[in-house]
DNA sequence: ACAAATAAGTCAACATGGCTGACATAAAAT
DNA sequence: ATTTTATGTCAGCCATGTTGACTTATTTGT
């Protein structure tokens, strides 16, 4: 009885659920996003700024095609906040040992000091998720999220080694 | 044994894991909008477009504060778009009947032909995560999610009515 | 009835971060 | 020795965000 709204219609009730998700992506992304783009905007940096520090931070010695693989963007675009990181001594290039024409980056200790401080706060607001949705959701999370990844970079989340 | 690097550190283990929740997430919708922005190409609109189009086409009659409220953008950006897909037919507007300052706007019969195109893609992108990671996993993802987004979005998503 | 608040829109100017195309340099690979 | 690759650079375009100032129509509150 009841329920006048979904009689039986499974299909009805998948082609919502999916669209929630959608929604569900776009709503977390964006307050995802909202916090550190705050902080940015105090050092005259963008989103784009962020990412290549995020990466840099955690592919130490990364070369500039490995990142551009990361961020699926030109070299035009990367070079853009790329150079304002290096001018401004958040990031340091040196040439590669076995292939010299490579530069290989890092975060240099205040590019370290920035990405904690960003970082941060998007780990406090997973965290805060993950400790309210519990153990078992989190695996779920993850499982759903590698589903939607591009095959080529799901090797980077499995419990094998990432490089 | 063996094990050398994660000896009873919780604290190392659980860094690691907000981490890869930032790299999933980031990878996820980098994959996730990548395929929708293409179509979207085809028709001279940009990823802005898009988000009118479908939370009008999910909110049929809603106001533009009720759009603006959602998007978290202001008027001036949301009306350059707008404005765009209204002159070109996708969307309609209408005086609201009890109070007579408002647009309501909903999607033209083009404007739900384009919203269908649209999400179906995306659509089908998180039908394929959901089905190979199961129903469990599903759960977990809307969990952690919903305890990211912004305490008063988060009403959008649970089993009450939604307005 | 009138003043104030609200919903919506507009104009102008500016910043960020994508893009293409063309071209340059150094090092590696064939 | 030639070609390919890794990286960088200049120039210009486009989409989409921002702020600030101002307008119009309508509703609300005193």
């Amino acid at each position: 009885m009841a329920d006048i709204k979904s009689p039986a219609n499974p299909l009805f009730l998948r082609e919502d659920e999916l669209r929630q998700g959608i929604e569900m992506l776009f709503f977390a992304y964006r307050d995802f996003t909202a916090k550190a783009d705050q902080t940015l905007a105090q050092f005259g940096f963008g989103r784009a700024h962020h990412r290549v520090i995020y990466f840099v931070g955690r592919n130490p010695g990364m070369t500039v095609s490995e990142l551009l693989g990361i961020l699926h963007i030109t070299k035009q675009s990367l070079s853009r906040v790329l150079g304002q990181l290096v001018r401004q001594g958040f990031i340091t290039q040196k040439p590669g040992s076995t292939d010299r024409r490579q530069r290989l980056l890092s975060l240099t200790e205040k590019g370290s000091e920035l990405e904690r401080k960003l970082t941060e706060e998007q780990r406090a607001l997973i965290a805060r998720a993950y400790r309210s949705a519990g153990a078992d959701a989190v695996d779920g999370f993850r499982k759903v999220l590698l589903g939607m990844i591009e095959e080529g970079d799901r090797r980077r989340f499995r419990p094998s080694l990432p490089r």
